[in-house]
DNA sequence: TATGAATGAGTATTCATTCAT
DNA sequence: GATGAATGAATACTCATTCAT
């Protein structure tokens, strides 16, 4: 994905930002030092400071493919035309999350108890979406069975990325049971 | 709760107890020095480790009486008799939340990610009484109901706590009605 | 030894000195701290300042103490009339060090290397009292044959008391016997 | 011993081991603060812990350059072909040490009363050498003559390093011409 | 681009000492 | 005499960041 004559580079850059993520989703942002950073990414620590100037400019660089990541898995469900469809593939959404993925969740979970970068806007479009589909199938509060689906959704996806959800799929079709979808 | 002759002890102790708290709570534990707890409680930084040893006996202090807190809240719910009360009990739960207890609970949920501190177990008795209680009302898989409720009101007290959760009393009106209480 | 009335205070005055000799004698006096002789006492910190002022008053009490007992050992050497007397209780005296007041020698050798506390003077009328004997004896040098008892004295304590000096008795013998004492 | 381009660093490196010596040797080192070490060499204290992991990695950097020099000079000895030459070099030993290399003694001989530093052993070689020496001279008792010798050198070596002994020239002769070297 | 020496401010913790009781 | 709460200065050590190379 990177033209050849940067291979070297972009390796080292990756490698910080591997590690980073790696290291902030796990052992939190303010119990990571840049020293262990640079040591397990297996750069010098200045490098750092280079490519991302700061400490918070790293975490910014990291926070930002997170939610990438995030916009990618809700497209899916955006484009959507069929309600059922819709409120089907949120409540799949928390299973799909690639092991590989984990630490960009755990992440992004973890921050949003620090004010800073809690920003309860970016659920929007999701919940509008499932807004559109609960009033298609003619619930009566569509909006905050919204709410409440999506409450469901960030409880879930708290419970798989913290490892402590034993019955992950008698859950998933529980409440899709519930929702008859 | 003290003897009029150590108040003055208790005092200091006391506002330590109490700035560690509001800083943890709102910046984090490792955020927050012992410097920082010390200037704001108005006591010299060593005061702290006379009374509490380290920055972590500090914290399992503040941990123990918050989850003392939230016994008590839990020890109504799980006396109940009438199933339907244990619901409806459960659902008013995070919005009786006081404020001035705000930060014993963000320090809870946050600490929800250090996994030394998250004890999934802490909610099994609550879980059990609401199998009973759907099992009582003959829903037709009561833990993995008990399992949902338990989630929802995980989340609004992650929200609530969080500040943002604008349409409280309507989205509880909306549970209890979803609920049948 | 002590008047009825005053054994609970000097009872624990004398808990101090003990547990301050053996941690400064151990551990040496700097690594150890007012608290850790206070824990070991089995008394308030407090109570040390109030006896002895500080710790450089605690550590001087002791030094005091310690070299009454050098003296006492001394004292019957000097006393000698017999010149081959003088020289084979000199050689007898590290052997002679009993157990129970090791912890008094070793700090006495350890506070040898702070000039504060070094005193070459303190050996002095053993010095001469061997001086006179080799003197009697007819030795050569004796000034100088005393000089070099005296060294081999305290090169024999320390190792002694540094617990390393499995040939003690081999040593003794052999030393009289080249003293032909 | 070092290339031009490394100067600098070696030059900030080197000023803390030289300052930590000087210390460490004259004050002790637990009496010896990082931060004195620091603006005593005239660099950060956060340079010292860069350069050694912690003071005690300093300390260790220091002995083991201190045993280098305490093992060149025994080499000499060690190597001696003829006996007398070996008692007549023990004895001149002390009187060697160069003043600039005080301090690396006063400190491997302070060190000697902490256990973990205390290691009997070190002189072994030089003990097998004289006990060799004194057969060969058909003394009665070689090693204990080889170990008397030895507590010589360290007394001699001990009132040298803490400055109270006048008459060394004096001395020496008269422990030459005792064991007629 | 990349290194690694260097720093200054900060961190948790310890220490000798004081003082009200 | 004795306690123990309280302090301020110090301690070993860490951290994010800078900069010359």
């Amino acid at each position: 994905m990177q033209v050849i004559t940067h291979i070297y580079m972009t390796d080292k850059k990756e490698k910080i930002l591997k590690s980073a993520l790696e290291l902030f989703a796990n052992e939190g942002v303010n119990a990571t030092s840049t020293s262990k950073i640079a040591k397990i990414a297996g750069v010098s620590e200045g490098l750092i400071f280079r490519h991302f100037n700061n400490k918070k400019g790293l975490l910014n660089s990291i926070i930002e493919s997170a939610e990438e990541k995030a916009n990618d898995l809700f497209a899916d469900i955006l484009k959507q035309k069929d309600a059922k469809s819709v409120i089907k593939k949120t409540i799949d959404l928390p299973f799909l999350i690639k092991k590989s993925e984990y630490d960009y969740w755990k992440l992004q979970f973890k921050l949003k108890w620090e004010e800073e970068y809690n920003n309860p806007k970016k659920m929007q479009p999701l919940i509008e979406k499932l807004t559109w589909a609960f009033l298609e199938l003619n619930y009566e509060k569509p909006s905050l069975e919204a709410q409440h689906l999506i409450q469901t959704f960030e409880s879930i996806s708290t419970e798989i990325l913290k490892g402590n959800f034993s019955n992950q799929n008698e859950f998933k079709q529980f409440l899709k049971h519930k929702y008859s979808v």
